[in-house]
DNA sequence: CATGAATGAGTCTTCATTCAT
DNA sequence: AATGAATGAAGACTCATTCAT
């Protein structure tokens, strides 16, 4: 972690191969982190998971780190790609998709995130990525509450800014917590109190029913 | 080598001079854990930071894990009685009070708590500890809900356990993210709007203005 | 913490290199205990006295522990392997051979389990072995007895189980013995009296002269 | 072990508690050696027998090695004072009697030398120690046997010396392992078959039966 | 004298990274 | 590219000894 390095400088593998031993390694950290969190997460382990050998980790990455970076770079894009919600017109059913798409999808993605908030908080490159997407959703969740304000749909008293911050760690919480409880919830019926809570947070009249 | 323990197991501190720097490496091990995070959590840098020789540490906690039990020991506690509300009339005011109260105290307890609950995913007894406490407040919030509801002044749709799960969700989230922010938020124009946004959401009507 | 173990758990060096060094920290640890005792043998002397880096102990040996198991085993094989004695007709030449071949070969090994007996009183597996030893010579030198007897060769008024652990007790003893003294003996002297007086000890009479 | 020493030298304890608290230490040490081994043999473990406070310790020893030699010292003048045989006339009966009383009183004690004889391979003091009580067994059995001999009751043709060394070295290892052993000897027939074997082995006759 | 806290060098072990093949 | 051995700094823990009260 942060060791000068005096390795040469892995290049994008120039073979099928060296592709696959890639992805490979790729997918097995993500998993370890995923399911031993932090401490499991070793050369070692990961291309023991991944089936190659161990000084291989490091034809392909610069470092545990850099593997680390890649990771949550990919788990980010994934959150991100998983939320973007189809323009529907309904409001409420844009929030309900998007809750529903965030904990579907984000999961185990936000797990790694968090793992890392902590894991690694003296490096700035991945304490940047993590706020890049926050800040991705919460400017999202800022604009859809400015629109619905303008259309008069949305309590106008309401500092857009606060209020997605507030709303939007209400979701990102609730999808962590889901992973770790023992009695796990029925999450239709979560995605549902969560869209209602949400609209109703913000004066949009949720259907009734 | 299956060598006994030959050291003193610790025990309470018989003198005054004992107190004291017991209580020194439970503060400077805290404030580590809240600053650098799990990293830099060592019993170097603690009895470092404490001012003490390194086999100091030693003398009073059995382990890194023993001290960690009691940090984690002590913020909760600190959480929950900081959590404390007075008996007010008025729910809308009870609102902003537990979250006024939350964000004021919380933050740093419960970045240690988040910061536990990823660095020792294996220790059962901290996973415990973390569950009850965020019990503990679920089962507050629920409470509170369901006697609103009782009372007539909350949507009597919504489940108390996943309302109180999402919404104290919410408030620990944000009690966290504020501490990480670089531009430092206006406390207590959030906590206004969580007490907003919650009283809304579980159709409490908030004070006009 | 309960961190999992996330070294490669040793197994036989897959190369002729690992297996040179594997042999060679074998080497040097034997050494070591043969000539400084227990104080002296630690996982930084290992290595040193082997020209291998410290780390290196760990890709071969899970623990200290498990080098000195297999320092163990390997000395008490060698012992008995060497104790072999080839089937004499004449059985004070076979008494003869006996000690002789004690003696010359396994003073040091001797002195390596009785160092064990007392510096890992503890680990059960240990003793083990070295009650293991002592009764594969007991149960030997029993037999060798009974058979005596038998033949009418030896004082039928001896209890064989006894007077194995007796005998086989004096020539232990004496084979540890002449590693420690200043002054050295001339063990073929001692062989002959070892001998002698085993076999008048049991009431076989040794050759005149 | 070998520090340089700037603590008060400790002096004869003045008073009679002084003494008092010496002696337990020295008797709570010597229990601990008998019955934990080298591996529990601490000056904590010690004054948490002896039930004084740690520091107490070096008000008496000037270290661990200091007490350790008290101990190796007391238990071998124990061992020499019980060894003591009475004026016996007839040779054989002397030759049980040393046995026995060697047997009796030492079994502990020589598992204390033994002990030291690894454990504190480096320390000279020790070592010298240790050689001292062996010399003295071994000239009393070396003289023992050459008035023997002289007197025409034992083989002319064996070497005085090496004959007590290894006869010497049986009944030491027999005391040894007499302790060590699971399913106890009956000593007493232990003590008539070291006899039987001791003197037959110089050619005294033993008694008929 | 007794107490118990303080000290810090020493020991075992881990693991990210490098290197020879 | 792949392999697996080698490296060594860093971390947790121990314990003989010292010292303030």
């Amino acid at each position: 972690m942060g060791r000068a390095r005096t390795n040469p400088a892995p290049t994008a593998p120039a073979t099928a191969r060296g592709r696959r031993t890639h992805d490979a390694l790729i997918a097995a950290g993500r998993e370890i982190i995923e399911e031993q969190g932090w401490a499991g997460f070793t050369p070692e382990a990961v291309t023991q998971a991944a089936g190659v050998s161990y000084g291989t980790f490091y034809t392909y990455f610069e470092s545990k780190d850099d593997l680390l970076r890649k990771i949550v770079k990919a788990a980010a894009d994934e959150m991100i790609a998983a939320s973007r919600v189809p323009d529907l017109d309904d409001p409420y059913a844009r929030i309900v998709e998007a809750n529903r798409r965030y904990l579907a999808a984000t999961g185990k993605a936000a797990k790694v995130l968090r793992m890392v908030e902590h894991g690694a908080y003296l490096d700035d490159n991945l304490r940047g990525l993590l706020l890049e997407i926050r800040e991705f959703y919460v400017r999202r969740s800022e604009e859809g509450i400015r629109r619905l304000q303008t259309a008069g749909l949305a309590d106008p008293g309401l500092d857009p800014h606060l209020t997605a911050i507030a709303l939007g760690g209400m979701v990102e919480q609730v999808a962590v917590i889901i992973n770790e409880l023992r009695e796990p919830l029925d999450t239709e019926k979560m995605v549902d109190h969560l869209s209602r809570l949400w609209a109703s947070a913000i004066g949009l009249r949720p259907p009734v029913g």
